[in-house]
DNA sequence: AGCATATTAGAACGATCGTGCTATTTATTC
DNA sequence: GAATAAATAGCACGATCGTTCTAATATGCT
């Protein structure tokens, strides 16, 4: 464990770490409803009973408060979805962890606004910079997660070898937000079953025919 | 025909009606950039060289200047898109008449932010009003379009009956909305193709037994 | 304790936002 | 051509935005 300049020797926070944090707890939770340009930082101010100057200085300039706001979210969701699927054995059991995982946390709203990503990244798409820049390397990083899962299944033999990994998780992918979008929009939940359901539908495709024999799927859990 | 009070005998626009159209088409190609609250009376004003009081008259609030915006969007989008595919003869061939005028749609960039549904919706999911109860219907409205031609398909005897209909056109709208986000913030074209793949995946899927044997799927234009 | 540093507050700036009110211009009708 | 109506311009308002500068306060160190 290396030992920041922002904790102190008994490990409790430093006072400006303190408030950063509140500052950017508050920050992801308003992005993700108003979006990273909503954010105000005088708004930000007011509900946390703070100066707007004072949180102001605290980041430098209101890019660089968007900028930890998303590294804060990117935290709050590796936490929420990626630790707890690699903790599924690899193959196809992790690959279905990531899935469960991330539709839990777009259905049990770990940020008020759904995911966070899927609204910031459609939000900042076309204004080209470093949030952009940041963000598209996040949402990158996330699908190279899932293709590196799909690889991953299909080297334990647990999906066939001829699909294309970063096909799949394009796909999976598209299901997620696309749930995410209907739940948000029409408060739908049904979505997150939909996209499950896509997702089985195509996976169970591509399980390898000694698989296929002997359970139909690879996960007796799921109906 | 119907005689709108807006157009003289002659067919000409009026003056008023000419320059809405005028305001409403630079609206919504930055709405499609810049987001819908992104719009600003003055920057529309200036862009087109009149003036912000004159402007805001034509519409009476920023309210209804983006709801004006959100149904000339829907007009452009249903002549791009819509009518088109609506031409190509009803069953599975109209299906992906109008998966293809879709991608096309969101590749040649009709809206420059890309599609300004996708953009759009995202933006209000939070906010609840006027705008997202009528973005809603609109993209309620289309996933209809999309599972009412999937449903003809199987009456038509171009797809299997067992298929939801409603589960299908949720998957093919992720899979349009995947391929938007992916060319938006990545810059990736390739998108559409993984999109167009996972669909004739599906589909292929679905096609009745006896029109698999006789091609392997339906449109011989297809790859 | 007191000094040095980090953190917060206060006030003000120029800019831009949506909106309302009043004039001025343009088109239509008699 | 004069009268009427429709469309546009000009100007000002309060509010809020990001940002800067300086003063006050709280913390950490010796």
């Amino acid at each position: 464990m290396v030992l920041e300049k922002s904790v102190s020797a008994d490990g409790r926070l430093e006072r400006g770490e303190r408030t950063r944090r509140q500052i950017l707890d508050l920050a992801v939770d308003l992005a993700s409803v108003q979006g990273l340009e909503g954010l105000s930082i005088g708004g930000l101010a007011s509900k946390l009973s703070l100066s707007k100057s004072g949180l102001f200085a605290s980041f430098g300039s209101k890019e660089e408060l968007q900028l930890a706001t998303i590294e804060h979210a990117r935290q709050i969701f590796i936490d929420a979805v990626v630790r707890k699927a690699m903790m599924a054995p690899r193959g196809l059991p992790r690959l279905w962890a990531l899935c469960d995982s991330w539709l839990e946390y777009a259905g049990r709203k770990v940020f008020r606004g759904g995911c966070f990503f899927a609204a910031a990244s459609a939000e900042f798409d076309s204004h080209p910079g470093r949030i952009r820049d940041r963000l598209a390397a996040l949402m990158e990083e996330w699908l190279t997660t899932l293709a590196v899962a799909v690889r991953k299944a299909q080297e334990a033999g647990h999906l066939r070898a001829d699909a294309d990994p970063a096909q799949l998780a394009f796909e999976i992918h598209s299901l997620f937000f696309g749930a995410n979008w209907a739940y948000q929009l029409h408060g739908d939940s049904k979505a997150f079953d939909r996209a499950r359901e896509a997702i089985r539908h195509r996976l169970a495709a591509l399980t390898p025919e000694v698989t296929r024999k002997v359970g139909g799927r690879a996960r007796s859990s799921r109906s």
